[in-house]
DNA sequence: ATAATCTTGACCAAAATAGTCGAGAAAGCT
DNA sequence: AGCTTTCTCGACTATTTTGGTCAAGATTAT
């Protein structure tokens, strides 16, 4: 896999903090529902990404997650780069990219192209905050009411058309 | 992990195969030895490849497998592809790009960006052939070499400095 | 007090990955 | 023909990673 089911949910659950950012603390279980990720697995994660310095929490009565930076302070690189760390050393990684694994002491023959997956791969990465994420998600959602009106119109006439 | 061990094997068997290109047939335990792969393991992954079209194998005394094109007809990314359908349907994506996985139906605010990720990747992995990584082996060997003599040279320098 | 919510660490299950084995089939050599 | 070498094929096992659950405890607002 390119990227863990665990990574995913963590971006997702990131962003999702970051879409009510400033509106106090968000409970496990909004974010679970709206996030479509399971409770107590989001939990774990959550509780995990603490340590990341992004988000604290509060408990009790009113509490929940919160983030400790603005969206745009937040990129996905951050994010992953982080969750990579926790499993201890970069999992993530290639083989042959870390001189431990590779038999070769990181001089095969496919470690330069593996150097340059890697830097594309997190150039993409860094370049996305949860600020970019939201725009795009506002962008997608007008985009989707405007098919909407659209599509209705389309209707509208295929009714007078029969 | 963002690459198999499995399919870096079987880039650094068909570079093996590439490296001797025009030389006959190659037993697997030869291609085992020198890229320190299981040679059982490789066994396995060398049958596999024969349906891709890349390579091809002769039994019996004097067999081995050996490029059925050449080297700078095939790139990594033909390669990583043809490894990753073997296994059924693209394993190496991500959840949120194939409308199956993702709850929510491959619109979810991530999947753009999954989008470049996988683009930016195969970039690398197309624009990659075997002849551009025996190129980059030979001149990675020239620079060792160079490297080696200065060393040498540094070395009787030092004998005489004590 | 008590109800809501996070905290922690242990635990389990399923899937993917890595690797092994044995018996057989073809090809060349003598 | 008989022997050796080498690939072939399918089944099998082991290991690791991932995904997910649970229960008991700590903290806070009301």
């Amino acid at each position: 896999m390119l990227i863990t089911q665990k990574k995913q949910y963590a971006l997702r659950a990131i962003f999702e903090l970051a879409k009510r950012h400033g509106r106090g603390p968000i409970k496990i279980s909004t974010i679970a529902r709206v996030q479509a990720i399971p409770m107590r697995f989001l939990e774990v994660i959550l509780n995990e990404l603490k340590k990341s310095g992004f988000v604290s929490a509060k408990r009790g009565y009113q509490g929940g997650y919160y983030l400790l930076r603005r969206p745009r302070d937040i990129a996905v690189g951050d994010v992953i780069r982080f969750m990579d760390k926790t499993g201890e050393g970069e999992q993530d990684c290639i083989a042959c990219v870390s001189k431990d694994s590779c038999p070769f002491d990181g001089q095969c023959a496919l470690s330069p192209m593996w150097e340059k997956v890697w830097e594309s791969l997190f150039c993409v990465y860094d370049g996305t905050t949860m600020q970019d994420l939201l725009e795009l998600e506002l962008e997608r959602i007008k985009n989707r009411k405007q098919q909407e009106n659209a599509a209705e119109k389309g209707c509208d006439r295929r009714g007078l058309e029969i």
